[in-house]
DNA sequence: GTCTATATCTTGATAGAC
DNA sequence: GTCTATCAAGATATAGAC
């Protein structure tokens, strides 16, 4: 740790900057997608000037493609967490380990702009460099699930299954047609298990 | 029908150049996406000028909603025809109903433009226009499973869930990954039942 | 109905100061 | 490390001819 208690306020650690940038990005790209979201706007996001958003990531693929990883690698990492949660004992218990897993993707439901990052990145497929990324990455969520998880086949799909359903009302914004559609309140409540109180508390817009 | 023999080859009716238009612009939004699809390109591909892709339909944002729209409708004519398909004697097996319903939808895979251009507006819920024609067109999708179907709930969550998961992987042209990845390979293979083949067929690129 | 020409705005990226 | 100024390209939309 370097010591640094002289830097002016305007300044930090590059690394804290970047992820600062990085978590303004994942909000900016998620609500406008790909093309959409302009280095502007992750500009005023994260506080900073847009040339110095290019500068730090080279081009805004270069920095879709940061926002893609992260986001993959902090999936990777909450899944990696709920199978290790709760010690070796709970190890051998499969049902358990699943709910585990379940619970603590409900857990990122909150992060709108993580899950639809993911999502503009799984449907840009056709792009050269995005689509190398996100499948990449999907795929190593599905051997995750399968070999750390010891889901079966039938099993990791369901699981993905659920999950896109899921980013899909989240994209949506499915809560906000709670109150007006009987529909969608059914499907809601159909589909989430126990998150649904903490997305409405999250609110409109 | 108004007759019309004497119209020139670059003359058609209205309705018919609409369509075509509607069909092209299908194609580059599902590509691309809502902000990266240009109207330059889709009239391109529709074989007429840029500005009268403009014309025809007021804004982009005009035009996309209309291919969401028809899009949706595509969907809900398909799962109405499978439903109403084998006759009243088959009306009465839920099975071989969930069945037809499934692989009705399993023939719209080939649609890339369809199922990419869906999947591109439900996750920019955060539009105002698009996000309420998209909730909207999901929420009719519900209620036609649910009511003309007969679906239970769960039935109708499992089988959209299954719906998302496949045009994820539509979008992440995650057959071309097939050769090169065994994951690959095992979860198209578990994931689709019996198009792989199919949508193989329809090669990279 | 359909095109050409073009105005106007946005935006990603670069140059260069501090 | 970070900003201001600015350029060049691209895209939507309009005007107006045929």
């Amino acid at each position: 740790m370097t010591a640094r208690t002289t830097a002016p306020a305007t300044r930090m650690r590059s690394a804290d900057r970047r992820a600062l940038v990085l978590e303004a990005a994942t909000a900016v790209f998620g609500e406008r997608g790909y093309v959409g979201a302009t280095t502007e706007a992750v500009a005023k996001a994260a506080g900073v000037s847009q040339p110095y958003v290019v500068r730090m990531f080279g081009t805004k693929e270069d920095l879709f493609l940061a926002v893609l990883r992260r986001a993959l690698d902090l999936l990777l990492a909450t899944f990696r967490g709920a199978i290790d949660a709760g010690g070796p004992e709970h190890r051998a218990d499969h049902a358990d380990l699943h709910s585990r897993i379940a619970h603590s993707y409900a857990d990122l439901l909150g992060d709108r702009g993580l899950l639809l990052s993911l999502m503009h990145g799984f449907i840009l497929g056709s792009d050269p460099a995005i689509g190398a990324c996100a499948r990449d990455g999907f795929l190593e969520v599905y051997r995750l699930l399968r070999d750390e998880a010891g889901f079966a086949p039938e099993e990791v799909r369901d699981f993905l299954a659920d999950g896109m359903l899921l980013n899909t009302l989240v994209g949506l914004r499915m809560v906000d047609a709670y109150d007006a559609s009987p529909a969608a309140r059914e499907l809601l409540e159909t589909a989430l298990p126990s998150k649904l109180e903490f997305l409405r508390s999250l609110g409109p817009a």
